[in-house]
This record gives C-alpha cells, structure tokens and sequence, in this order.
DNA sequence: TATAATGTCTCTAGCGACTATAGCTTCAAG
DNA sequence: CTTGAAGCTATAGTCGCTAGAGACATTATA
C-alpha cells in the first residue's frame, strides 16, 4: 500500500494533480488508512502511470478517460483507441505546423530589427503593419 | 467613429475579446455615446490590429502590454522590443521541438497496432509500459 | 413615426488542467 | 513525547477567452 506522496514520487505526478484526477473521475477514490489517508495498491500505481503517459503524449483528460474505459473491456475491438490515437496524431501535426509558420514570420520579424530605438523598432513596425508579412496568419 | 462591432469586424477581435482587453488594461476606456455605448477612433483601432497581430503570433497579454508601453516611449532603446520577440522565438522553437517528438512516438504507437482487439492494441500496450518508448518525454 | 431587428450594455459563470493557499489532522522518526 | 513532514478538505486563482441572461440603445424598414 502507498500514500498519496509515494505514488507520487513514483509516477512524477502531483499530489495535487492525483486527487484532481480522482474528482474527475480518471481514477477511483482509494482506500483510506484510519486517519482518512488515500492508500493506493500497485493497480492504482499503474493506471496512474498510463494517465501520466498519455498526458505526456498530450491527450485529453476525456481522452484518456475513454481509452481507460476501453482497457477495461479487453475484447472490445480496438478500433477505438485506434482512432483516439490518430485523431490525436493528426491535432499534433497541425499544430506542428501553425507553429512552423509562426516561427518563420517571427525569426523574421525578430532578426530584422537593427534600430536603436522604439521608434524604428522592426519587430512593432511588423506588429503594427500586417502587411509586412510574408504569408497570412 | 467606430462602435465596438465595427471595430470587432475591422480587426477580426471578436466584442467580448475587445471588451476584456479593455478589462485587462491592454486598451484604454474609450469614449462613450449619449447611450453608454464605447465609441472608438482610428488610433485606437490601429491598437486593436497591433493586438491581433501579436495574438496571432502567439504573444501572451502580458508581452503585448510591455510592447504597448515601448511604443508609447518612441525614443527609449528597443532592445526590450527586441527581447520580447526573441524570447517568444525561442519558446516557439522548443514547442515545436517537443511536439516533433511526440509526433513521432505518436505515429509509431497509432501505425503499430494491427490488433482486432483491446487485449492485444499497441496503442494502450505503449501508453501502459513506458519502456516501449524510442525516446524519454 | 412606429415598430422590429440588431447591436450593445453589465454581470456572472464556464472552459481545461491544473496550481496555490489556508487551516486543520495524521503520521513517522528521534 | 515532541517535532516536522505529509496529508486532509475546501476554495480561489491561472490564461485567454467564450457563453449566457436580461436590460437598454441604435438603426432600418413599413
């Protein structure tokens, strides 16, 4: 049996992340010592890691949920969690480049400026004036 | 004269975003009409499109107020401008280097799983055992 | 000019995924 | 037995909006 702070330490998350999932329903409300005290099995341990996981990887909370809700019918097909992970995928690479194009027009924007003074900054000269971009945003 | 809804179709910021900013500080209190509406002139729509286009680069509220106030002070040196633009750049680049290896641990474990069932599915095998990872997140 | 439609007002609450704080109780080590 | 760390609950704050309610203002049409 582990405390709160144990599975903490083990999995990397928060003490108060843990009993946040548990509010949300990620994780079933443990045990308690007989001062109230959560206490966890190895099971718990697990599950928290495959939460800690997934969140590292950036799915949601309602994600996670689902695919957790899936684990626990093993012959289900598969096919949902299939497509939370390529939905997921697909989210990620979009973001991926929305962020390409911004760090192109912000180096741009960033190495442009060689004034000395607000006045003829590069970098609000660009802000103020879109139509110094070079793609549209 | 602009009311608040023209300026929100000029600039593409939608009423209640104008209004928070407002809120916030990012703008001043504008004028108001016999009946209590704002009413807007074209400086302080100009503000508005700078806002935007920083929005849209990804600054946060805070840097914008800071890049607000250099311009406002149009003989002080840029280099703050200069900062700002230079630290976003580089956060923007660590974000984009994290997502790039989430991608890639993303599309392996989404392409890796050719099982019919949530028994044998790669996708929750990889998110439960950390040690099918290529690289540590 | 009357009325209808649209726009605007303030205020409050909600989103997601936590994080922080306060004031208390319990636990483990010395 | 004392002390200090760890745990408890409950509440509020974070960021950048967004949504809704219910009232008032403005504009367009009949």
């Amino acid at each position: 049996m582990f405390s709160i702070g144990q599975i903490s330490n083990r999995t990397g998350v928060k003490v108060p992340t843990i009993r946040y999932y548990e509010q949300m329903g990620l994780i079933d409300a443990p045990e308690r010592s007989e001062g109230n005290q959560r206490r966890y099995s190895k099971k718990e341990l697990d599950l928290l890691s495959f939460i800690k996981h997934a969140r590292d990887l950036g799915l949601s909370i309602d994600a996670i949920r689902d695919l957790i809700r899936l684990n626990a019918h093993p012959d289900t097909p598969c096919a949902g969690a299939d497509r939370i992970a390529n939905e997921h995928l697909a989210s990620v690479r979009l973001r991926i480049q929305q962020l390409q194009r911004l760090e192109s027009e912000l180096s741009r924007i960033a190495k442009s400026c060689k004034a000395g003074v607000v006045k003829d900054c590069y970098v609000i000269r660009a802000l103020s004036d879109h139509s110094l971009c070079q793609d549209d945003h």
